[in-house]
Order: structure tokens, then sequence, then C-alpha cells
DNA sequence: GTTGAGCGTT
């Protein structure tokens, strides 16, 4: 009665459903029901988890079935610490499948599309989100931000007594969505200072700049007639490493 | 598994 997530959505019809986030990588839906479960009844916790890894992703879905307890959750565990680590509740704004959702609650589930008119490849999605790192632009365009980004997000909490209207901080939302743009352009010039002055001579990176001068420490070794085989160390061994790693099937030590 | 902005599966 605890694996939630694994046998399918029992029933998310008519539920509310709240977005967990800023949860420990071990954190499970195990670790969280009975704390969310003590606020109201939980229909139902999922965490989503890498496809690669198969871990959590750092974030979990609660569905309540009543409102008013979904609401007390966020309220009491928000900012809660779980595994020594500061979650984050608010209502999920998006849907499983972008499903009709009013303050969190769902008033359909996603299989109801799930006929035959359009069902599309979800595996060509899933791969290409390797990476989740600010990939959410789109929320941005329709929805805005409805907190200030980046770690700024203390303040929210400090300003929980307007949690109770979510709707509230829409129109302020716009204003940091400009000054975040800002902030990036600056970044990259200060980080990078980007020379297109036409200099002759390239940047003195032997490293990486060509392998191939790079000499091979054999040769160089015999003809220099200086062995130094501690510079020439790190390179040689860790090519000879790749080259021989690969092929160890055949050869069996026979020991352990 | 230190990092961590951010919305989901049978």
């Amino acid at each position: 009665m605890s694996h939630f997530g694994r046998s399918g959505p029992p029933d998310i019809t008519d539920t509310y459903s709240l977005l967990v986030l800023n949860i420990t990588f071990r954190t499970t839906a195990d670790d969280l029901f009975p704390l969310f479960d003590k606020y109201g009844k939980v229909v139902d916790i999922f965490i989503p988890r890498d496809r690669r890894t198969g871990d959590s992703r750092g974030f979990a879905f609660v569905r309540y079935k009543y409102a008013d307890e979904a609401q007390k959750a966020v309220e009491r565990l928000d900012g809660r610490v779980v595994d020594g680590r500061e979650i984050t509740v608010q209502f999920a704004k998006y849907g499983p499948n972008a499903e009709r959702i009013h303050k969190g609650r769902i008033i359909e589930r996603y299989q109801d599309q799930g006929t035959d008119l359009e069902v599309e490849h979800r595996d060509d999605h899933y791969r290409d989100r390797d990476y989740r790192k600010r990939s959410r632009s789109r929320s941005v365009e329709r929805y805005e931000r409805e907190r200030y980004r980046g770690r700024d997000r203390d303040s929210r909490r400090r300003s929980r007594t307007y949690s109770v209207s979510p709707e509230y901080s829409k129109d302020r939302g716009r204003g940091r969505y400009d000054d975040e743009r800002r902030s990036r352009s600056r970044s990259v010039d200060s980080a990078s200072p980007v020379r297109h002055s036409p200099s002759p001579r390239r940047s003195p990176s032997p490293a990486k700049d060509s392998p191939l001068r790079g000499e091979s420490p054999g040769r160089r070794s015999r003809d220099g007639r200086s062995p130094t085989p501690r510079s020439a160390s790190p390179q040689g061994r860790r090519a000879a490493s790749y080259s021989q790693s690969p092929r160890n099937s055949d050869v069996d030590v026979s020991s352990e």
C-alpha cells in the first residue's frame, strides 16, 4: 500500500496534485507519504525518475483527495526539512499529460485521450530531455514566473502569508523576467571576453591544441635520451589503458 | 551522489 506510482495511477480524477520540489535524491514516495498523509488523504504519490539512471529527479508529485487538505499540506510542508533538505511544496501547474488542471485539481485523466486520434511517440520526447536544466522556457511564455527566479525563493516563504492566493503574483513575475535575461548577457561578457582581434599567433594551449604535436613519449625519450617517465607517464599510460581495457574478455586471471 | 532549477508514470 505504499508503492505509489508503480501500479499506475489508481484514480486521479478530481484530485489535487501537489508538486514537491527540492527534495533529496534519496527521498522516496514512502518517505513523503507519512508526511503528507498527516495533513490529508493522499491518493497517490509519484516521483519521476530518470530513464537512464533510474534515480529520483529531485521532485515528487503528491495527489490529495481534497483541496483544503492539499492547501494545508502546502503551507505546512512547504519549506520543511526532509531528509536534511528543504522541500518546496506547491500546487502542480501542469498535468501528467498536459491535462486540464484548475488550481491543482485534475479534472480529466491523462488516459482520456489515449484513443486512436493523436498518439505520438513519447519515447522520442523522453530521450531528448537528457538534461532538464532550464528547459522550462515554455512555461515562461504563458504563465510567467509567479515567483522570483533563482535563490530568491527564500523570500517567497516569508511571504507565505499571501500563499493563500497564488494568483496575486501574476503581474509581479513579468518584471523579473527581463532582469534575468540582462543578467545572462552580462555573464557572457564578463566570463568570456571574446577576442575578435586578428592575432596571428594562437593561444598557448599545447595540451589540446595539437595532440599530434604532443610528441610520442616513446620517441622523445629515445631521441633525447631523457626517459623522464615522470612526465611522459600520464599520457602514455592512459592511452595504453584505453587500448587494453575493453578487450579483457579473453584474458582470465582466475583470481578473486 | 557533492550539484539543484524545476512539473509526472501505468
